[in-house]
DNA sequence: GGGTACATGTAATCAGTTACATGATTTA
DNA sequence: TAAATCATGTAACTGATTACATGTACCC
């Protein structure tokens, strides 16, 4: 039975913290903003509040620096890294949600006016299109990308080219 | 320039009620959860608070029965309209959250024990499936569906066959 | 030595979630 | 007529977002 205070950002601290060894608010924050963070975002304010609601929890251990900039830098405890293992344990079944405005505003399109799908379907070909570039630059800049990492960044990849495809023909409609 | 205070969730209740015509919050409910809701959801509460946030905001005009269930039945304003096709003109660039507990599992992988991704990919084939039936179900009991409504729906069923196939390459490996 | 980008936080607000509660219909 | 399910809300809490604020390092 997982504590039940514990969202996924908090897992999410929980596995940065683990997978990179101690590290800093700002040091998650990188990391986030270039891989996980473009699944599933939040602002660089939760990578500070978090931690330090985790370190009540007893799952994260923090070592504030004395001098200089007071640096607050976490890892795991025994107990954050048990919480953590027994969260990966447990297979979810939670469905995807694919949250995208361009979506939403698709499926209202009936009330649209003029060319508003076109336009939305252009907007949203380029949008993919430059995700698309973000994405393959990682993959062969970042070469001793883990494992598993590198599979999700995989699926980000076909995500992409999927919705290119998608919106291309809603836009030749 | 649109009203700052407005939500992707107010959105939806606009597009619903513009849509679908004058409706209760109980309406949108059923329509979001065999709908929008399965990309973008939210707990039933929030179909009622909302449309009362936005009846103050002058973009909802509210109905409510003097008698017996005093059901509130909601109905776009002139300003409520324009603001939705103001939303709805304007073309996004923010990009797609794919939020989803299984990938952020995977994405963690390295961390896992035994067995443990092998059991996740086999859980998120199991649930992309049940989607994926979902969706088809709709597709093929809901002919008469908008035909914006039915393009998104087929991106839904796009994203599921893609995400079966991606977990069955996980579970393979 | 002044500007600019990087780094590191805090405060206030509020949307969104969870949980509670109960009335009205249908069905067994 | 009891149970179950459908329908309709409200209250409380808190995680998440927005906005503010400032320190430090580097570069021109």
């Amino acid at each position: 039975m997982a504590t039940p205070t514990l969202t996924p950002t908090s897992y999410v601290v929980l596995g940065l913290v683990g997978a990179f060894g101690p590290c800093t608010s700002y040091d998650m924050k990188r990391a986030v903003s270039s891989s996980i963070g473009y699944f599933w975002s939040f602002p660089h304010s939760q990578l500070y509040a978090e931690p330090m609601r985790l370190v009540e929890l007893g799952l994260l251990r923090e070592d504030q620096e004395r001098t200089g900039r007071r640096r607050r830098t976490y890892e795991l405890t025994d107990a954050g890294r048990d919480a953590l293992r027994a969260w990966l344990a447990e297979p979810t079944d939670e469905p995807t949600e694919i949250r995208d405005l361009a979506v939403l505003k698709l499926f209202f399109g009936a009330q649209a006016t003029g060319g508003d799908v076109r336009r939305l379907a252009d907007a949203a070909i380029e949008a993919h299109r430059r995700r698309l570039a973000e994405y393959e630059a990682i993959a062969d800049h970042d070469q001793g990308i883990e494992r598993h990492m590198r599979t999700t960044l995989e699926l980000g990849l076909r995500y992409e080219r999927a919705a290119i495809a998608f919106w291309e023909e809603v836009a030749k409609e």
